[in-house]
DNA sequence: GTCCTATTTGGGAGTGGCTATGATTTGGGA
DNA sequence: TCCCAAATCATAGCCACTCCCAAATAGGAC
């Protein structure tokens, strides 16, 4: 990595924390890319080459880029492909265990769920995720190509990280973000959440 | 109904027509609001009294709201959760069937995809309505509150009428949007569509 | 029919996200 | 040290969207 990507990602992250800190003292909407961009001391312009919206912005901290195809990847070769998917799942909610991390997650979270343009953008965004899973799952699986059911297991996944993260930020956090997958998983796999069915 | 309200139901209508038709002819991102509000012969501020955004006005003829929770408010008291859901995801695509709707639809869905406001805005309202129909179920079975279990039998329910989507607009429309429903469902029965666990 | 009033409509000004362009600077390799 | 490619930035401009206020309009009271 040469120096000039070195120092593009640095820009990157600071752009990121400038704005963030903003975002949280005034609000989403309150805050201009210009101001963005003057806090940074840099041009609003290279602001947009860095960011190309600003409802990304407020996207990038949540680092969403491959967060359950990464953890899939990495499961051991020779494990079933249901509990490889069981396991990345479980290995993306730990993302989230420690403590500093998790409450600026749900403050971020809190943020796009007022903001209707980055809330449309997360949801857009975690669609492209579950595509980007499903070629995963084929690869995996030495399937040729994706796959009608395919998809629905890969939609079904990120469902169901979707559902633990609702219920732990509903349920204040009182258990890790962790235990609330588990809780997810299990319901899904004993039947308590009721299947749509035809006769 | 007033004269009023029926009188704001056509401009309503008009309005939806006249945009679309520009949109179908130049392109979403090609048309903008003074023109659409100029063909139907309003002002610009009226329009934006009606659609409060350019992306809900192509959102609009897809005529979302309701789509799931509403059918299955349809269904006999009696009829067991899982079937009536199963019979409300079937009704929902049954609203495609007919030839001139479907490509009308077909159309509309082309060009969201290809527009990343209302692509976004889309999921964003799919994600309401599947809390809408969370509540809809908890009434059916007479819980008093949202549980998580109902809340991802709905994101269930939704995903599966979504994929069953795709499917059907990926394949050409070779079959009706009510086979590949079927499949769908079937898939999720049948256990074809991989499930996420943990041991 | 004729006021009267609440609602609807419409125009005009302004904000801010975002794009396009072209000039200037900067950094890395020869 | 020079050269070229990439990064930076200012400027101008488009358009979605908001605010505000004046004008028209429709429905009810008499």
């Amino acid at each position: 990595m040469g120096l000039r990507e070195k120092k593009a990602d640095r820009t990157r992250r600071l752009l990121i924390d400038v704005a963030v800190e903003l975002f949280f003292e005034y609000g989403f909407d309150q805050v201009t890319m210009e101001q963005i961009a003057e806090q940074a001391e840099i041009g609003t312009s290279t602001l947009y080459r860095y960011f190309p919206s600003k409802d990304l912005l407020l996207l990038a901290p949540l680092d969403l880029e491959g967060g359950l195809a990464g953890p899939l990847r990495d499961r051991p070769a020779d494990e079933p492909i249901d509990l490889a998917l069981g396991n990345a799942i479980l290995e993306a909610a730990r993302s989230y265990d420690s403590p500093e991390r998790s409450t600026y997650i749900l403050r971020i979270r809190d943020l796009i769920d007022h903001a209707p343009g980055p809330r449309a953008r997360l949801w857009d965004t975690l669609a492209q995720e579950s595509e980007l899973l499903a070629e995963v799952i084929a690869e995996r699986v030495g399937s040729p190509e994706v796959s009608a059911e395919l998809r629905m297991t890969a939609s079904l996944a990120m469902m169901v990280l979707g559902q633990a993260a609702d219920a732990w930020r509903a349920g204040n956090q009182e258990a890790s973000a962790v235990e609330y997958t588990h809780d997810a998983l299990a319901m899904l796999a004993s039947g308590a959440a009721i299947m749509p069915r035809v006769d």
